[in-house]
DNA sequence: CCCATGATGCCCT
DNA sequence: GGGCATCATGGGT
């Protein structure tokens, strides 16, 4: 099967290029979050770049560095995460040069380890309890995943070079990557046709 | 599949 | 006070 030496964590290098490179690149990539020692892990099948210097939809918009958005204009390769809608929670990677304010929104993921303990973390339930439909929907949404690794504000601003939460390539290629607009930005005038999502697509 | 709606609290894009 | 980088549910097609 997997050959382990083709096993590496995204350095601070990865992060610190250009955002929608980044957003591309991370499709397939695993996402790991050391939870006590419990290891959730899954592979990042959705991503949305977020570019405040020309991007009316993203929160660093303006360049006005705020409470909620500082760590976006901080040093690459750390989380942002913030509260929308009053209920969910949204996890970002930043990216570029410090003082840049740029990101990328983690949509989705295909669980991978200690799927049982993310099906605690949404439903309450173990695994052999929940039905196919929530199987399905265990983490294919930015909200969706943030629950299923029990991810809230306390891990905003995290070092992704640490190991409390990390990216990892185990160099999987199978799959085609997607590009189309990003989705629930109506309100961001010309940016909301911005080409900026990706999605994998499983090769046949 | 699609669309509409209510939930709910923080931030000011 | 307006609006939001969402989700679950319930209806119709």
């Amino acid at each position: 099967m997997k050959d382990k030496s083709n096993l590496y964590k995204l350095n601070r290098d990865f992060y610190n290029r250009d955002t929608l490179l980044v957003a591309e690149e991370l499709i397939g990539k695993i996402l790991v979050y050391n939870n006590n020692g419990y290891i959730l892990s899954g592979r990042i099948s959705e991503t949305e770049a977020y570019i405040g210097a020309v991007d009316k939809a993203s929160h660093c918009y303006g360049g006005k560095i705020t409470e909620r958005n500082k760590t976006l204009f901080g040093p690459p390769g750390h989380t942002y995460v913030y509260m929308i809608y009053g209920m969910y929670y949204c996890m970002n990677v930043v990216t570029e040069q410090e003082g840049f304010g740029s990101g990328v929104l983690l949509r989705g993921m295909i669980p991978l380890e200690n799927i049982d303990m993310m099906c605690l973390n949404r439903y309450n339930k173990h695994l052999n309890e929940i039905s196919k439909i929530q199987f399905k929907n265990l983490s294919n949404g930015p909200g969706k995943l943030c629950k299923a690794l029990n991810i809230t504000k306390k891990e905003n601003g995290l070092d992704l070079i640490k190991e409390e939460i990390y990216i990892l390539n185990d160099e999987y290629k199978n799959y085609e990557i997607e590009k189309t607009k990003r989705i629930n930005i109506d309100y961001a005038e010309e940016a909301k046709d911005f080409m900026w999502r990706f999605l994998m697509k499983k090769r046949s």
